[in-house]
This record gives structure tokens, sequence and C-alpha cells, in this order.
DNA sequence: CATTCTATTGACCTTAACGTAAAAGTCAAT
DNA sequence: ATTGACTTTTACGTTAAGGTCAATAGAATG
């Protein structure tokens, strides 16, 4: 079971549209085979998809993204660039973890305006 | 001790731009006193760049902050607006929800990314 | 085979969130 | 009174991440 995606599967299991797909083919991120010209994304492709959606997410830019894939596949060869991509990498670390709290406060924050609106809710529906 | 903050006190504090600190003005986020023509900000006005800061480190455009930050002023006084603003909540708690899972999906890679790092780096330096 | 989808390429367009530069005013200190 | 640090407004510029549109090409189906 070698299946291969369409552009088209793709784009509606991930709610995307094809010029995000050919965006990311044209950065690099992504390789699908070609069909004559059409393309045909391997699963490599989908999982790929996959985490740069959720990169997308967390407010990553496509470069660093970029990044991370790279980091993945192919960790460097010289010692200068190991040692640089671990000081990379307690970083973002830094960065994610800072992105945690604000998001629990702005929950916290969240829930505090959603109670605010139920009291307010229960006096309306009392006096009306 | 009511202080006023000039705007470059808060751009070094905060580590943005004046530019920054105006834009906010023009979006009608923060509403500081004139002396002159000097802006002087408030306790208030603090307050809400820091929650500007936080919103916008996870990805929260400007005009989402600005929804927070009215819903928590001035809770809605009509029913209708009321229901709304409490389905939008449920929304945004569980696009959070979501981001804070990519988070930790994102830190667990980053550790497996850290560990291959580590190991080539330690391959390297017994050769060496 | 003609039609009808669906895909492709290339080009220019869009939006948010500021950056940047110009021209001019304010104020304290030298 | 000039320097230097800081401030203001106005206004055009920039960048990332796609959107949109036109023209063309294959593929599939009746």
């Amino acid at each position: 079971m070698d299946k291969l995606y369409t552009i088209t599967e793709l784009t509606r299991e991930f709610g995307i549209s094809t010029r995000t797909l050919r965006f990311y083919e044209d950065e690099g991120l992504v390789h699908p085979e070609r069909r004559g010209r059409t393309r045909l994304f391997r699963h490599s492709d989908r999982h790929i998809i996959q985490n740069i959606l959720r990169g997308r997410r967390i407010g990553f830019t496509i470069a660093e993204i970029r990044e991370i894939i790279l980091a993945y596949r192919e960790p460097p060869g010289e010692l200068g660039q190991l040692n640089l991509m671990l000081k990379r990498v307690t970083e973002k670390r830094a960065e994610l973890n800072q992105k945690r709290k604000d998001i629990d406060d702005t929950i916290a924050e969240l829930e505090i305006i959603e109670e605010l609106a139920l009291t307010r809710l229960a006096e309306i529906g009392v006096g009306s």
C-alpha cells in the first residue's frame, strides 16, 4: 500500500488550498512525484504537511519550519554546526515554554470572561 | 504613586519600537494622556501592553486581542451578544488547547533532534 | 470524439503589523 | 544658543504567506 495522493485529496483532508501546497513545494518543503505534469504526493509528503500545519498553528514561519525539518532529516556533520544547532534547539524550547505559559494565562483569562458573561446572563435571565 | 511612563521608557522595558506603541494607539488598544503633544502612558496602558504582547506571542491578531480586551472591559448587555461571546470564548479555548498540544508535540520533537545531535557530537568527539 | 473536470504555470494582488524616513517641535544641559 | 536626546505627525515601504485570475494541458467520461 504505497498510496499516492492527488493534490485535491490533500487539500480536502487538511482544509488548505492547492496554492498553499504548491507554495510549500516551491519552498522545498515537500517533493511530490510527477505523472506527466500532475503532482502525486507520497506518505512522507503527507507527514511533512502535517508537521508544517502544526508549526504554522503555533506561529512558526516557513523558514523556521524548514529548519526543523532539515535538522530532522540530516543532522549536520560538522562540529560547529552541531553546536549551533544545539543552541538553536535550546532557544526554541525556551520560546515554546514561554508560549505554553502565555496560553495557560490566556485560558485562565478566558475563563474569567466566561464567568462574567454567565453572571450577566443569569441577571438578565432572571430579570426578564 | 501614579507614575506616568514616557513612550521610550515602555519601548525599553518591553523591547518594542515607538512605532509599535503608536500603532497600538491608532488601533484603539491603548489611550495615553497627552502633555502638550507627547504621550504619557498610565499603569492601565502598561498592563494592556503586556496583554497585547502575550497575545502576540501566541499568534493572536490585533483584532482578536482587541476583542478579548473589550470583552473584559465591558461585558455586553444584550442577551444575543452574551451568547455570541460565550460561543467565541469556547472556540478560543479549543484553539488554545490545540496549540498547547502542538507545542508539547514540537517540544518532544526538538528533544529527539537534540539527542540525535548529542549522539553525533559524541561520535565526532571520540573520533577526533 | 467532444465535453467536462481537474491540474498546471505564471503573473500580479492582498493583508497584517509594523519599518523607515522626513520634517519639525520640546526640553535640559552645556 | 547650540547641542543632543527625545518626541510628534505624515506617509510611503516591506515582508510573509498565501489569494486570485488567466491561459493551457491532460484525463476521464458520456
